[in-house]
DNA sequence: CTGCTAAGTTAGTAATTACTTACTTACTAT
DNA sequence: ATAGTAAGTAAGTAATTACTAACTTAGCAG
């Protein structure tokens, strides 16, 4: 017989439960039934701690969301104009992540595809400002004269889409096994043909 | 009331409204009986036609699968090592089959993520395939000696990945009514920063 | 016209779902 | 020690699900 936890322990518990498996099979495709099974509690606990199911999805999305800058040591890279830290600094930013959140990456996907107005938030967190915050660091180079006169959101995408698309393939899509390159040589590689690309 | 279809043609509709509603909720969040609603039939009638609902999943799946091959212009191309074809002829079939099939791409992606042994064929088909394409072709550069000295997967993924996140951030997280710019000006930037970013 | 076949429907089924009600048990402060 | 409270459960509910059985109708060949 499990020893009991008070409220926030629970409820802690419940959410990590319960991101597992919505970020193992999506919102609607999970239970409140399984989750009840692995936090092994009844079910009615957690419409105890969550009056509907949306509110627990809601307050995992939250939480994933409320991680703090990820950015605070790119941006000060980005105001000494060093290219290399910022976008080393991102590639790594976005490849530590899935290392230490596994979770993570399934459910924003999931969230982007089942419409959830709940997620909304969470993607913007997650993809949008950082694609906006390197545009503008490149429209930055661009002006400089130190990068190519080439548009700065799709510039910024290019470099985004090759670190976020090499993790899509790799946990996605199942290269996983199939292709375990070390992390540093991935991020000197991308930045390497990223940089010489846009560089007069 | 609607005139009577004979087999084939009754099929053929209800894969349709099915492939639709699936690339818009995922397979196990379309019910049969909005699939029947939509095809303007009662849900009897689609068992009568796929015994399962899983069937019905598998035979969208091989229809899309079963498209022509898209890389023939691009093999002529790669065999006469022009570059600037092979890579603008892979980012415009990437950006036209989207335009020209809305469902494919949600499609593609529920069935990565709901756990499908049925899509992985389609998935093979559709990334790796071209992923695998594309390194060796990279690869065959870098001996050649006109590309610098680079991982082929890696840089492979590169290229595809600035292409699949651009499509990616404008279908499934967007930006479409942000953003809008000519097809083939992406198409200049993307192989701009990249064949300037690999070549010697 | 008639009878056969293929296209179609109605009205179910058992199982599963999110969520509720009414109850029981453990812990803690006095 | 015991009352009060917070943690927890058992056993439901109505709605929805994939799927079925038993039936009806349209169209066409003879």
């Amino acid at each position: 017989m499990s020893p009991r936890l008070n409220h926030d322990q629970r409820r802690a518990q419940i959410v990590e439960t319960a991101a597992a498996l919505f970020a193992k099979k999506g919102f609607y495709r999970t239970t409140t039934r399984e989750i009840a099974r692995k936090a092994g509690v009844s079910e009615a606990m957690i419409f105890k701690h969550f009056a509907r199911k949306e509110k627990l999805y809601a307050s995992i999305l939250d939480l994933k969301a409320q991680q703090e800058d990820p950015l605070a040591e790119v941006r000060q890279a980005a105001q000494r104009k060093d290219d290399l830290v910022v976008f080393e600094g991102l590639a790594r930013h976005f490849l530590l992540r899935v290392e230490k959140d596994p979770h993570l990456l399934r459910l924003l996907l999931f969230s982007a595809l089942e419409h959830h107005r709940l997620a909304e938030n969470f993607i913007d967190k997650h993809v949008l400002r950082i694609t906006y915050f390197l545009r503008d660091y490149i429209k930055q180079r661009v002006a400089d004269g130190d990068f190519q006169k080439l548009d700065p959101l799709l510039a910024a995408r290019s470099f985004v889409g090759m670190v976020n698309h090499h993790i899509l393939a790799q946990e996605i899509f199942g290269m996983k096994k199939h292709f375990n390159r070390d992390r540093d040589e991935i991020i000197r590689t991308f930045v390497k043909i990223f940089l010489n690309g846009v560089r007069i």
